[in-house]
DNA sequence: ATATACTGTGTATAAATTACACAGTAATTA
DNA sequence: TAATTACTGTGTAATTTATACACAGTATAT
């Protein structure tokens, strides 16, 4: 009785087995811009096309594992925020070969970690999240879920700290909110919130080389992220 | 150059393949309650346990029908809310072989699904969800956070009517929003806050069988779920 | 030195949320 | 059938939260 009809809750010998990827949207803020990471891939399909970086689970690793080891080969990053964002299990998804992919979201500091083109890819990018392309794929689809979610989690407010600079202004922390959430906001309402949680910590120096002299802050607590594993 | 160091986006011929299963939290709302549907495994491991239902995702299947699968089998019910939940990858979840679970929610009315028996299952159980025991496998974790993600869901209102008969009084409405939130709300301001979102439409007729004849309402629109596919 | 483009700050108004009490209805009972 | 019980249905005032808005100060650029 194979197949479609199960309800059981056993797995079987025979059982089908399917590969499973994952694909990751590396978010950055660089130039008053929120930005994703974007791969060219360099073989078919979709040769030429930019996509967001993903590989492939393997065997001893969970999907977290995975995605971490996808960000750090091709970033070099580590102990950043990831998050897992949604399954997509469409049976044509891929062309070649089905495939289930979960998709992640992570947050990182570009300044920190210029990306280089690896395996399987002839170019890099980060590209402003307004001005992406046509990704191979579903990938439009998988970036437009996890800004969705980025979004809508935007409350826990001390994971995008991952996204500047270890000490900010409080300009640059808005003008991250708002290339999220993609509205301006008023200023002075903006301080009044942050400064009710409290995150923030006033290093009372003064950023130079830009005009008004705006003084930087820290998150307090700074590099305490909880990693968690399914 | 196989396995984890792969950071490319493609498919080999030579990748590892994965055991994909779905389980579902079927939740339901009787005698005040809110339920979760369980099943007591007849088979090893955990044979003997209480756990969700769930099944394999079989070749010719996205998750999302796999899941819609499994819960007509079980249940009879079919064309209903269903939500994914959560991807679960940690290498040792099984005992006996290395599977990868999705797990979904989906809302379903007991009055109209007595649970069966069937495969691989011996005894079949409404459970309210305060009262469910220690389950097979990391079930106890799945059911958790499907609860988390049905009450942070909980203002997109319109699916909760699935839990619910046809026509309900607004007392049963609240009592349902009070077992998912586990907590009490105050009569005046919950039902204010009901007629201001405009979903519910009052039948005139009154609910017999029980005291202070309370009015019976419907749901606005009633049976226009949307089904999505990833 | 002057102009420019930014910083930093508080209050008044509007909107949303919370707290709260009493008369009415239908079953149950004595 | 009268009295009791356990529920229904309703509105306003108080609090909290969110929004709108203007001007003096500072570092850079000219």
């Amino acid at each position: 009785m194979p197949g479609q009809n199960h309800i059981d809750t056993k797995v079987e010998k025979s059982s089908y087995e399917c590969t499973i990827t994952v694909d990751c949207c590396i978010f950055g803020f660089q130039e008053g811009e929120l930005k994703v990471l974007l791969v060219k891939r360099a073989i078919a399909p979709f040769k030429a096309f930019w996509m967001l970086p993903g590989g492939i689970m393997s065997e001893n690793q969970s999907l977290e594992e995975a995605a971490n080891h996808i960000l750090f080969h091709l970033t070099d990053v580590h102990d950043v925020y990831i998050e897992q964002v949604k399954t997509y299990s469409q049976v044509n998804r891929h062309p070649v070969k089905r495939v289930v992919t979960v998709s992640f979201y992570a947050l990182t500091k570009p300044e920190n970690h210029p990306a280089i083109a690896k395996h399987y890819v002839s170019d890099v990018d980060w590209c402003p999240v307004n001005e992406v392309p046509t990704l191979g794929f579903d990938h439009n689809r998988l970036l437009e879920d996890a800004l969705l979610k980025l979004r809508t989690n935007l409350d826990q407010v001390l994971k995008i700290s991952e996204l500047l600079p270890e000490k900010f202004t409080l300009k640059e922390l808005q003008d991250l909110y708002e290339s999220i959430l993609d509205e301006t906001l008023d200023r002075r309402n903006f301080r009044k919130k942050m400064r009710q949680m409290d995150f923030l910590v006033n290093t009372k120096e003064k950023k130079s080389g830009v005009k008004g002299g705006p003084l930087l802050y820290t998150i307090r607590n700074y590099k305490n992220i909880p990693l968690d594993g399914n």
